[in-house]
DNA sequence: TAAAAAATCAAATCGTCATTAGATTATCAT
DNA sequence: ATGATAATCTAATGACGATTTGATTTTTTA
């Protein structure tokens, strides 16, 4: 009969949070699998209990991070606003996001490339592993299916906000790619207790967006 | 008495070079020095006689790639134009850099912190060997020190154009960031023979962050 | 409470590197 | 030409780290 988790467990999402943090210390070649048992009391090899190896709890990691803010800003795209108003609130969401977990963000931003080059290990190739393998695979591709619905989500916005005329005629493929990068690079150079907060970085970009730095 | 390298050699430019590729492709950790050696015909322990270890390797890219930039933009501070002009002209050469050379660029963004958590290895250590680790990470920090230089022929800009009255009194060092980190992603997602090229990218970057959004 | 499932661990495997040692070959300065 | 220096190679060395194997310990359900 199926049973429910034993409570003496350490949950999957208790793992999924420490590898976070060890990988933006460390980057994902450089974290060992007993560095992330560590952070949670556990030995290398009970890790695997919960994952089939460490590239599936990478994808763990990302998939945690990418849903979770796509769960924010979602509501925000299809709600009835200016779309200056949205973009905003997009703005705020993603940066304060990235400044409260900046692990997780930093994962998204640097570990990216782990994802793509996934080997398929050319290994003693049982046809169970090379399954198990193409499962990995098809999820590796899912998330960046997903990714770019999320940055799909900040076209969006931009191109109502052109059609609504209340937004220049910009290029919206790279005015939001010009966004994400400026917003990714925070989870690289935030730093807690810095001069200024999430919220605040947030609305400074959103003001350098919408206004740029001329005078009109 | 000293003798000019031997004309057989591959020369040190070629090995960092070959290194941003490798790099590029696979990252710090997933790079072996076998690749590197053999994207220039050599063998792994030639590389040796080039450099220290993989770290100096690393190190040695990144400071070309620096040099670089810094070269070519260093001078557009220096001259006299109206702000709004040299950033224009900041933006085109940073963005076309990195778009012709986004192997070093990425270098540049993503292998930062396999230099930050430069290892002290507790090896056998020889005080020959503890020399030499000192001196790469003192030139470590002389990087860090030099990257910030490069940040700050951006903050310098911005404050000029502001105490001119060219710009609106933005907040200087988070537009910087603003700017600094779209560009670094540029090399993240830049493909040759995309819809645009560096040039025309680096308008339209230039364009949004001068004007922004919204119409006056 | 007993069997089954879950969670964990210690120890062994098996590769893959970075780095070193010890030649060997090529090139230059005189 | 010839010794010195540079550049390279082949073959170890020594670690380290992902993953597997086979118990052992908990917890749960019936």
């Amino acid at each position: 009969m199926a049973r429910k988790p034993a409570d003496q467990s350490v949950h999957k999402d208790d793992i999924i949070m420490a590898a976070a943090d060890v990988l933006q210390r460390n980057g994902y070649e450089a974290t060992t699998m007993k560095d992330i048992a560590a952070q949670v009391n556990l030995t290398a090899a009970s890790l695997y209990h919960h994952f089939r190896n460490k590239d599936e709890l990478l994808l763990a990691v990302l998939e945690a991070g990418l849903d979770h803010v796509i769960g924010e800003i979602e509501p925000i795209v299809e709600s009835t606003r200016p779309c200056a108003e949205k973009l905003r609130l997009m703005i705020a969401l993603h940066v304060v996001s990235l400044t409260q977990n900046t692990a997780v963000g930093a994962a998204m931003v640097f570990e990216i490339r782990s994802l793509m080059s996934l080997k398929t290990p050319p290994r003693n190739g049982s046809a169970f592993d090379a399954d198990a393998q193409q499962g990995l695979l098809q999820r590796r591709d899912t998330f960046f299916a997903r990714r770019d619905y999320f940055e799909d989500l900040f076209r969006r916005v931009l191109r109502e906000g052109i059609a609504v005329g209340e937004f220049k005629p910009i290029d919206v493929p790279i005015f939001s790619k010009m966004i994400l990068g400026a917003h990714n690079w925070v989870s690289v150079w935030y730093r807690e207790g810095g001069r200024l907060n999430g919220d605040q970085i947030a609305a400074l970009f959103a003001d350098g967006f919408l206004k740029g730095l001329l005078h009109e």
